[in-house]
RNA sequence: GGAUCUGUGGCUUAGCCUGGAUAUAGCGCCGGGCUUCUAACCCGGAUGCCAGGGGUUCGAAUCCCCUCAGAUCCGCCA
């Protein structure tokens, strides 16, 4: 509905004017959308721009007459407010299960996220792109997109060698109960220390790397047994995150069927390649200083070789390739599409996030200098709880821990998926903790809210005709759903959805407060009941495309 | 040193791509509101030279340049 009458109005602007942009735009609290068309053609026709503002309003008149948009002028704005036949069909759309789902689009999407190498959990600064990933992945296939997620591991980099190293040299045994990931992570640290202590392991790491890359049958056991017990960790805790993927695809896998080897060769082949002793790549071309070194000195390959035949892989099997990357994966990430480039392959597109530090400075997985996102939902859980136990007591113990698991993924979600990822953050325990406001858990209590009015309310007939100002504002934002799922899936910018879920939640309870439901009568009962109907649908589908539980009570 | 990103009330943050009408919210602060559909809520108030400087424009938080501050990268790691 919104983009059928947003259309509307443009065809009339650019027909009554002749402009190929009509500046059509949001219009704020004055109206459902303005246009600044009269300031520019006020420089071509050297006219008043408020009085062509006021010439083009009577000619708009006979263009939307019939489809409900009004039409105002001040001074030069040319305002555009959506009427009563524009709500009336905005509700009937938004009372359908799964409102917002747009059209299949029949375009393969592969969407990589979180990727976090296996040598320990995955911590807050980690989860900060599975949450940015899966909330986009749930996005594309909001906006109609095949879409499948994968993780990608790197099982044969250097510190899964490292790992291998610890487990057959430290003796390190596993805490009673202690998840995989969490063990390797103690392995890793230690072996980390120790290399750091005697710098001649290096030489059995390095022998390591080149067992692996040959295939020895012996290491890839060491490698993979120290690889899985530490992703069955991490997967663990994904699910745990609402998070999940639908495919884990193994570096190595690359390296084994060959498609590596043929991706190296090919390059060999570029004028901007260059072999003494390592094999690099010249990206000047592209501004880049530094080469892109490929395959070392001693032979074996480098991470972004077996990147390069992922990459392939994904252009040859999709139509669109997005990975969620970190700001420290910039260069690299740009020096991988450049090289596709080269090859001839449609390069990702990728969504890089800044980095989630702590107050005291970075994290390290290697220094052991991180919250593990197990830690984190942890406490956010124990906190939930106690909420909860607070203020529904009557509730079983079931009950109320299921309430609280949904409030605390949801808060831990939200907390990260809030802020636009451009934005370097500093993690901060109390406001990860807070439930108030800007937070998942009010947007879930406004639709269990909601829920819980169409309970009492029982049956009702579906009536078509907000009112109040609230009842109008309502509807309006309900409206802009599908638009927002649009505007995502073109931006890939995810924070969008948890602004808009929490306006809608605002106006919702703005609308609760003013708009007595179930103690009205008649007509304006029902009408008020289809409202909280399709408010409530609307916020289910938010949350859900947001990762986040829609519960019914809490 | 070079590259990229960020800088908006005491704190956190939207808007910036696509310039336009009194700059968005929350926390905190001050003052109200539960015999009323769940107060994880609502309403009102105070608080901003939109980092600083220059430029483009009828018009700049938004575009361009410079400076300052913070983050990240510049490895035969991933």
């Amino acid at each position: 509905m919104y983009f059928e009458t947003y259309k509307a109005v443009e065809d009339a602007l650019k027909k009554v004017t002749g402009e190929d942009d009509v500046l059509l735009g949001d219009g704020g609290e004055h109206a459902d959308l303005a246009s600044t068309v009269a300031f520019a053609l006020a420089k071509k026709r050297k006219e008043n721009p408020a009085k062509i503002a006021a010439d083009l309003k009577a000619e708009l008149d006979k263009e939307l007459a019939s489809k409900g948009v009004s039409i105002e002028t001040k001074g030069p704005y040319i305002n555009f407010v959506f009427g009563g036949e524009y709500l009336k069909g905005i509700l009937k759309e938004a009372l359908k299960p799964g409102y917002g789902q747009l059209p299949a689009k029949n375009v393969r999407v592969c969407l990589e996220h979180t990727s976090a190498n296996p040598n320990g959990p995955l911590h807050v600064g980690h989860i900060r792109n599975s949450v940015i990933g899966d909330t986009l992945a749930r996005v594309y296939r909001k906006a109609g997109y095949n879409t499948d997620v994968h993780y990608y591991v790197n099982d044969m980099g250097r510190q899964i060698a490292i790992v291998s190293w610890g487990f057959d040299n430290l003796g390190i045994a596993r805490k009673e109960g202690e998840k995989g990931d969490r063990y390797v992570a103690d392995v890793y640290v230690e072996a980390n220390v120790r290399l750091n202590a005697d710098p001649s392991i290096k030489e059995e790491i390095d022998r390591r790397m080149a067992l692996i890359e040959q295939g020895d049958a012996e290491m890839v056991k060491k490698f993979r047994e120290a690889v899985i017990l530490c992703l069955d960790g991490i997967k663990a805790t994904l699910k745990e995150m609402n998070a999940p993927h639908n495919r884990f695809m193994f570096e190595s896998d690359f390296v084994r069927n060959k498609s590596m080897i043929n991706v190296l060769k090919r390059i060999e082949a570029l004028p901007q390649a260059k072999q003494d002793g390592t094999l690099s790549i010249d990206l000047s071309e592209f501004g880049f200083e530094k080469e892109y070194v490929l395959r070392r000195s001693d032979g074996t390959s480098v991470y972004a070789a077996r990147d390069l035949a992922y990459h392939e892989w994904k252009g040859a099997n999709y139509d669109r390739a997005i990975d969620i990357l970190g700001a420290d994966h910039k260069l690299i990430g740009r020096q991988l599409q450049a090289t596709l480039k080269l090859l001839g392959d449609v390069p990702p597109e990728i969504v890089f996030f800044e980095f989630v530090s702590l107050p005291e400075g970075s994290m390290s997985t290697r220094a052991g200098k991180f919250i593990s996102a197990d830690d984190l939902i942890d406490e956010v859980r124990k906190r939930a709880y106690e909420e909860v136990n607070l203020r529904r007591p009557e509730l079983s113990e079931e009950e109320k821990r299921s309430i609280a698991e949904s409030v605390a993924i949801g808060a831990v979600r939200y907390d990260i998926i809030r802020v636009s990822q451009e934005k370097s953050t500093v993690f901060d325990w109390k406001e990860a903790l807070d439930f108030e406001k800007q937070s998942a858990p009010y947007i879930q209590y406004a639709h269990a809210r909601a829920c819980s009015i169409l309970e009492k309310a029982g049956d009702f007939k579906e009536v078509f005709a907000p009112e109040t100002e609230q009842e109008i504002a309502l509807v309006k934002k309900i409206g802009m759903f599908p638009k927002v799922i649009d505007e995502i899936s073109r931006d890939l910018r995810p924070h969008v959805l948890a602004i808009y879920a929490r306006e809608l939640a605002d106006l919702f309870n703005s609308f609760y407060r003013y708009n007595p439901v179930i103690k009205a009568e008649g007509e304006v009962r029902d009408s008020r009941l289809t409202i909280v109907k399709a408010a409530g649908n609307t916020l289910r589908e938010a949350l859900t495309t947001l990762g986040i539980d829609a519960i019914k009570s809490m």
